[in-house]
This record gives structure tokens, sequence and C-alpha cells, in this order.
DNA sequence: TCCTAGATAGCACGATCGGTCGTTCCTTCT
DNA sequence: AGAAGGAACGACCGATCGTGCTATCTAGGA
């Protein structure tokens, strides 16, 4: 056994590694996760190359990092938001529209972190999408647990299969996502609110 | 008023141009648009990278073809099938029904051309997003004429916003695509399936 | 107050990028 | 049959890619 002695890092590192991971998130969203190069990222900061790189291994670490860092920003821009909401169908309402307000927003300036990146993504083998391919599984989850909720509240008909309701509602939210960011219209958006609420309204017991 | 001698372009040129588009297209739903390379395309078909390059003046307009390319193909494997269906309700179902088939047989190897690539590329603006903007919205306009004929036939409720199912239908499928790429579970295009067939229940007068 | 490890920068590498040559081959038109 | 122009090629351009190595600086523990 070989005591390491392990070495805090230093604080400066620390918030440079934050700034390279939030400028890397929001600038995948537009320029992609593999489209987005170590040197325009080190301009964009203006940083070195080599000093940046030095934070990471490889352009896969910084990928796998950027991701959880978007995710830190999913949680706490969307999620943790709509925790507020009094009652559970309350929640999953708010759930929805969080996410189509962080859509509206800008939180990412290429639209949703996730559907940016998903797609460029979903037929690249490795790690990155199976990290990837994990969020979207809990997000949907996520969404599935919170209409459970609402049924043992007795808000939404227990005879509702949950997962099948939790896919309808995300379809709603991403296809207001892709329509807003291509089109450029906001309408997009007040469409899938439209269509996520008359979906609950059918769901209602 | 010059008169430019036109020369008809060799049939072999034709042939080969033809099998570039066709192989860029479906490579592009892998790599993306920006990610296909011409080098990596060249070598894929077995050509050099500047005879395949001098049947387009820049890369964009390769990808511009490529889109063009898929778009046919797009219109042979959904669009066309769909038209034989009995009855303008039948049409519409038909339409969808075909959209997830085109997923499920991999007519794209990286899944429906336009979700693939549209994400990449919706926040470059450019020639080449104008177009994708443009067939997205001819897509959402076809099915809306699709849900308008069946309002016709009254085989669907008047009083629908066909612009909002429209949308809502798409999503539907646009969401089966996406899990069935990322997840590998052709279990989503089952759950697109039941999402759109309910959704058209619900609309039925 | 030193000492050291972490943070950053400078420089260079091999590979690949989109794109442009000049040249040769071959199909098509006269 | 001869001329002409499209098709395809190999070589090459400058730029940029991800990734190393090395030197310098500086913050933090002793």
């Amino acid at each position: 056994m070989v005591a390491t002695p392990v070495r805090a890092r230093r604080s400066d590192g620390d918030r440079s590694r934050a700034a390279i991971l939030d400028a890397a998130a929001r600038l995948a969203t537009v320029e992609g996760l593999e489209g987005l190069s170590i040197g325009r990222l080190a301009d964009y900061i203006g940083m070195s190359k080599s000093g940046l790189y030095a934070h990471f291994g490889s352009k896969e670490e910084l990928q796998l990092a950027a991701i959880d860092t978007a995710a830190s920003i999913f949680t706490a821009e969307v999620i943790d938001p709509a925790r507020a909401a009094d009652g559970a169908l309350a929640r999953l309402e708010a759930l929805c529209d969080s996410f189509l307000s962080y859509v509206e927003r800008e939180v990412f300036p290429g639209g949703c972190f996730f559907a940016a990146v998903s797609a460029e993504l979903d037929s690249h083998p490795g790690a990155v999408k199976e990290k990837l391919r994990e969020l979207q599984r809990a997000w949907l989850d996520l969404l599935e647990r919170r209409v459970g909720a609402a049924q043992e509240a007795g808000e939404l008909d227990p005879a509702e299969d949950a997962g099948q309701l939790a896919f309808e509602l995300n379809a709603m939210c991403a296809m207001g996502n892709a329509v807003f960011v291509l089109q450029g219209d906001p309408n997009a958006l007040e469409r899938a609110r439209r269509g996520f609420l008359a979906r609950l309204a059918v769901a209602a017991s």
C-alpha cells in the first residue's frame, strides 16, 4: 500500500475548470459536442489550448464532464423549481411548464442541451452515448414517477399506463423545443403546452 | 447576350453523383452533415476526394444536394406509400404508421434523416438551416392538410385545431424515433403508435 | 518562509480538414 | 474520325484538429 499524499486542488484551478465546463455545455448546444473544438473553446474563454486541455485527459473526458455540468444546470433550471408546486398533479404540470420555460429563456443558446446533443451522438457507441442514454432514461423515469404520484393522489386515472403517459408528455415538450429552435417560433412552445395540458385533462379521472 | 452552348452531362457522371448523394444522405444520419467529411465520403464510395468534390462547388452545395436526396427518399418511403389507404382518416393514420415503419426499417442507419440533421444545424444560420426549416414546415403542413381532409370527411371533429393536432401527432412520431435510436428499444415505436392512435381517437367526432 | 505540486503557457507533432491545382481518360457531339 | 468537354485522378495548399512535452509561474501546506 502506498499512501498517496493527496494535495487539494487549487481554488483558481477549480474556478477555471467550472468556467470551462459551463462554456463547453453552452457552446455544445450550438456547435455540437464533437463540433466543439478545444482551440475554439480555449479562445472563447480566453485561455491557451494546452492550459485548458490540462484539466482533462482527453476530449472525451471533457465531453463527459460537460454533460455532467449540463445535467446540473438542467436540474437547477427545470427539475428543482418544479418541486415547489402544491399537489402531485400540479408538480407534474409544473415540470413540463418548467421545461418549456427553460427552452424559452434560452438557458442554452441552442435550445435544450440534451435534445441538441443526443441527436448528434445517438449513433456513436461509446461512453458519451451511454451517459446520454442514461440521462434520457432518468428523465423519462422522473416523469413516470410524477405521473404515478398523481395517480396515487387520485388526480389522474390509475388505469393510465404511467410510462406511456410520460412518453407522450415528453414528446410534446421535446417537439416544442425542436420547432421553436428550428422555426424560431415561440408559438411552438404554446402548442406544446396546450398539448400536454389537453393530454393531462384526458388522463384526469 | 451570350448563347451558352449547353452540353449534356455524361451518364456516368450522373450515376456517380447519385451514388455520392445517396451515401452522403445515409452517412449524414450517423456522422452529421458537418461531421461528414469529403475525404471519408470519398473513401466510403471508393472515389478520389477531388473526383468527388468536382461534382459540387463547395461542401455546402454537397450538403444541400444531400438534403434534396434525403427528401426524395423520405417521400418515396413515407409519404407515397401512405397515399394508398382508403379514406381520409386512414390516410392520416397510414402516414404516421409509415413514418414509424421507415424508422424501424432503418432506411437511414441513424434514424430519421431530418431528426438527426435538424438538431445539428438548427443553430447555424445559412442556406442549409433554411432548407431544413422549410422541409419541417412542409411536413407539418402535410400532416395538417391530412387532418383537415379527415375533418371534411366527417371522420375527425371539425372543432379540433388542425395545426395543433398535426403538431401533436408529429411529436409522437419524432419522440418514437428519438427514443428508438438512443435507447435501441423498439418498444418506443409502439409507444409512439399507441400515442397517436389514442390522440386520433380523442379527436374522432 | 520555503518547497512543492498544481495551473497555465509555448511549442510542436502527425493527422485530417475543405479546397485547388494540372493532367489524363473517356464519352458524346459534330 | 476528330474535336471538345465532362469525369476522375494524385499531389498539394494553408488551416485546424486532438494531443503531447516542457518550462514558468503561483498558491497553499510545512
